[in-house]
RNA sequence: GGCGAGGUAGCUCAGCUGGCUAGAGCGGAGGAUUCAUAACCCUCAGGUCGGGAGUUCAAGUCUCCCCCUCGCCA
């Protein structure tokens, strides 16, 4: 049995509107969970969640200003992230709200659980206050604002109150001592190396409750109190790390999160173990590569194994924000899918975007760049030539050929003989580098082995000329078989390149399958259908259950990525 | 102010523990070809590897100084 995967995104702001920021972080989690998937094969056991946090102050402000129930503007906005995420063709297994029910009772469970193990203690807060918004700064931020209201430049005061602090610092060694041997691993490197940085300086107390306020606007029931004091509410942030264990505290899910009967508890990704991969941008690494593992260890659960923070999208060369307001805001992306598809939204993302650390520039030039010579020139091309040839010499089928006739070349002196035996060997190579990319998350180089492969077709083509061939293959034996010989390489060659593909480019892929009448999928009119056999299987070259067969149809269809004019606008939502 | 990352071809970047004429992709130029989506294939980049000094038989690759960019923290 394929070990247990759990992939999450962060649960996001409900009060955002959903922009690209949003849709890559789930992006590229829909793309490591599709991927499990296929490297797992009909076995796999992969659960892929993401969610909105939804207790914040402002939401229950927005509301007013909204004239409806918090709620109901929540249910609004949350909507917007669904509707979002249904269009980008997210394969989510829950989509879980800070507002339900089920999160709600068991984050305060999980709380109750850290005041018992005695993680959580009362204690007095002091910071700077700002009267007028009725919240409290960080000191860095109060400073910067020369200890006046960032809104109404009045005064701050410096104010104490009780609050409930989780004990971070009775953690510090452990957690050094995990992340700098990856039992926590913290990707890319260049984040790592900053916790560490930061953990040396020393950690602090962190507040996890505010004092409720006696005019609080929340009505009765909003966010989670205190276990035993009601007077105080959880912070949204220590309440929102908790969705990642209450979403899937259930029996037929609890296994996604690593459990503790199975030796070390505190060793994370054993043998068997589930392996829990937290993706986010990197702002908010903090909190779930240090707190989040620390409140984990408290409560004696094992931590995630992998905490992945991406660096940000700018917009055309420029830093997005809102006084700017250039948010590349969902209806952006849905324009673009719309000319280009939204296959080619998520390839450019998924290969151009910031996995790393240093931020991406999102540029339609290019945009059109990477769809033109990825897509338009690439896989599209070599489809469309491959199944032309199939279509026009051999009538739309896979023909037969016989094996002990060897493909050769024409040189300027001689007939020279291809050497093919070697091609399973380099896909079973290809297989192996795909899931170990995947394992280490990157995710990109893995998608690329897709395209290095569909060169490695075009070339074949020119190299064997089977457009030269066939038109001196009448009544020889020999010429028509080394003929049939190449196209089904090539098309066998496509086929697997696809594969590597899928995962960015579900639809297109399945679309592929279809006109090459393979039966990769459960149901091949359903991308999201699952896969026979896991994909080494699937990858077999030549002569494995899954490749193509003599006398197999393939059809011609129209342009999979129709090649774009660079000189045109961009689309605009 | 403290800690860290980085400055390599027009663009985006590879170059691990120092070693032959510094690489890839994209863009651009030329050629060849015609099965294909003006596509594919082949060839072409003469870039002071941020600047300066040093160590070494040998330095983008190590040391020191300086300049610049960017993170994280205070």
């Amino acid at each position: 049995m394929p070990r247990p995967r759990y992939f999450t995104t962060p649960i996001y702001y409900v009060n955002d509107r959903p922009h690209i920021g949003h849709c890559y972080t789930t992006l590229v989690a829909d793309v490591a969970a599709r991927a499990a998937r296929l490297i797992d094969g009909p076995k796999a056991d992969v659960f892929f969640l993401t969610g909105t946090d939804e207790h914040a102050e402002k939401v229950v402000t927005s509301a007013a200003e909204h004239g409806m129930p918090p709620i109901e503007w929540a249910d609004l906005n949350a909507q917007r992230f669904k509707d979002a995420f249904a269009f980008m063709g997210f394969s989510h297994d829950d989509f879980i709200r800070t507002t339900e029910d089920r999160h709600k009772t068991r984050a305060a469970a999980l709380i109750a659980d850290l005041m018992d193990k005695g993680a959580i203690e009362l204690g007095d807060y002091e910071g700077w206050y700002d009267p007028s918004q009725e919240e409290y700064l960080t000191e860095t931020v109060a400073k910067e604002n020369d200890f006046k209201s960032p809104v109404t430049g009045r005064p701050l005061e410096k104010r104490t109150e009780q609050n409930y602090f989780f004990d971070l610092p009775a953690h510090e060694d452990w957690l050094r001592a995990q992340i700098e041997s990856d039992a926590i691993r913290i990707l890319p490197e260049a984040r790592k190396n900053e916790v560490l940085g930061r953990i040396k300086q020393g950690l602090n107390r962190v507040p996890v409750s505010r004092r409720i306020k006696d005019d609080d606007p929340a009505p009765e029931g909003w966010g989670v109190t205190m276990p035993g004091d009601p007077e105080h509410r959880v912070y949204v942030w220590i309440e929102a790390l908790c969705n990642y264990i209450t979403a899937i505290d259930t029996p037929e899910r609890a296994h996604y999160w690593p459990n503790s009967s199975g030796g070390d508890p505190l060793q994370p990704g054993g043998a068997g173990q589930s392996q829990v991969t937290h993706f986010m941008a990197k702002d908010i690494i903090w909190f779930h590569a240090v707190i989040w593992p620390a409140m984990l260890h408290a409560m004696g659960r094992p931590a995630p194994s992998t905490v992945y923070a991406h660096a940000y999208w700018i917009a055309e060369g420029q830093k997005m924000s809102k006084s700017l307001g250039n948010f590349i805001e969902i209806d952006q992306l849905r324009a673009y899918a719309d000319k280009f598809s939204l296959d080619a939204v998520r390839w450019y993302l998924m290969t151009q975007g910031p996995l790393g650390a240093t931020d991406s520039d999102f540029a339609h030039s290019r945009f059109v760049e990477v769809y033109n010579a990825d897509l338009a020139n690439g896989i599209g091309n070599s489809t469309s030539r491959v199944s032309n040839m199939i279509d026009k010499y051999f009538g739309g089928r896979v023909a037969n050929f016989d094996p002990s006739v060897p493909v050769e070349i024409e040189t300027e002196h001689a007939f020279v003989e291809v050497e093919l035996t070697n091609h399973p060997t380099h896909f079973a190579q290809w297989v192996r580098e795909s899931v170990e990319g995947c394992d280490n998350c990157n995710l990109a180089s893995s998608l690329r082995l897709g395209i290095t492969i569909v060169e490695r077709v075009d070339q074949f083509i020119s190299d064997t000329r089977p457009f030269s061939i066939a038109k001196k293959r009448e009544g020889d034996a020999r010429i028509e078989s080394q003929l049939a010989m190449i196209l089904f390489y090539s098309a066998e060659m496509l086929r697997i390149a696809s594969l590597f593909l899928y995962p960015a480019m579900p639809e297109k892929m399945a679309d592929l399958w279809r006109r090459w009448n393979c039966d990769h999928l459960n149901d091949p009119a359903d991308h999201n259908s699952g896969f026979k056999a896991p994909l080494a299987e699937l990858a077999q070259f030549g002569d494995g259950g899954y490749s193509l067969k003599p006398g197999q149809k393939i059809t011609k269809g129209d342009a999979l990525f129709m090649r774009a004019d660079p000189k045109e606008d961009p689309p605009s939502a």
